[in-house]
DNA sequence: TATATTATACCGACTGGTCGGTATGTAAAT
DNA sequence: ATTTACATACCGACCAGTCGGTATAATATA
């Protein structure tokens, strides 16, 4: 119970953090907006936080257990390349149709990523394991004769970037409906690509 | 010659203003910074522009008028789709090995279309443009029978937001091989997935 | 042509509010 | 009794925008 307060602090903040910080973007929401969302004291925050790009760090690791969490289980269970590239696929629809901050958050790592060292080492990070997930996929259809010997980098490296389209759609079109639409023809096409 | 000096100052405010929003990002950039980078006063700067986010508003046409210059001419000059789409996509290309400077200036108007009404607006605009060259592309490919019957606008935002997957490169791989091999790749695909 | 008048372009010291961070608490847990 | 988990009051660096000014060019007038 003890350890269960704590981590829900620290939680909470992180919860409220990411709400304010995809609303208002890291340099202009402050300290106090995070205090007000998530109803903790500048005390309390900078207990568990030592400033407030530490804080913005954690984010990214909070956000890579949350997003991987549905994602990165299914490696194992199939070994069908197309079912598991469809299924991730369709994983970022629902996501996307559900909760659009997910992206958003993202869209503020890239940001971020660009103008300071520390964010961008970390989200690089996250972006070598995605990286490395669509890899091994990709690699098994090449085994075992689905797809072309193509080269398996800039393979993953294609999946991975047509599906972060969404995070334009996420800004721009916010409509469920053209989201979908893209990412399950993106992905039909790669796959076709990548047939032989 | 009058008319000239004006022009100048301007433009080499919004010049230094690009290069530090872009390395700074907006709300980390001071005024200040723009006046060391352009060698302008506060005051000039105030002078042609009301407030920062003004500045940053006429940066994104400002940023049109570079990036379509390119491209935007070469609609009617050609009436191979395919053809048309490869160029596009290789004007990107070249882009992104002379300036990446152009896709992190793209970033920065994501980032902040997410938090200021008048920035999207702006941006969604820009962006209505581009899809509107693809969708007439794309159209000349249906209507000549090369293409499906397929969805215009759903296919113009499959090439556009696949084409955004540069900026992802201009962040977190700025080596140029892997962007030109996935652009390349994309677009192929892309272009196959229309194909009768 | 020479002079007066006005408009435009530009300068930079200054300010008032903002915000990340800190110092100093107190209450609960161990 | 000591450490942990918070809360509150406060500090001071920082910065967008202001404002009183100057220099230069354009226009009107004599």
């Amino acid at each position: 119970m003890k350890n269960n307060t704590k981590d829900n602090t620290k939680t909470q903040i992180l919860e409220a953090a990411l709400h304010v910080f995809v609303k208002s973007g890291y340099s202009k929401t402050t300290m106090d907006d995070i205090v007000n969302e998530s109803g903790h004291s500048k005390g309390a925050i900078y207990h568990y936080y030592s400033s407030k790009k530490d804080l913005f760090l954690s984010l990214i690791d909070y956000w890579e257990n949350y997003f991987f969490k549905n994602i990165i289980n299914k490696d194992l269970s199939d070994n069908n390349p197309d079912a598991l590239l469809r299924d991730i696929t369709s994983d970022v629809i629902k996501t996307f149709k559900s909760s659009k901050h997910v992206f958003l958050a993202e869209l503020e790592f890239w940001s971020l990523s660009n103008h300071d060292l520390d964010v961008r080492k970390k989200t690089t990070q996250l972006y070598a394991k995605l990286i490395e997930l669509f890899r091994s996929i990709i690699s098994k259809g090449v085994s075992n004769g689905d797809y072309k010997k193509i080269d398996l980098d800039v393979a993953a490296l294609s999946v991975m970037t047509a599906l972060q389209g969404v995070i334009w759609f996420s800004i721009f079109d916010k409509s469920n409906i053209s989201a979908e639409k893209y990412l399950n023809d993106v992905i039909e096409f790669i796959i076709h690509g990548f047939k032989k």
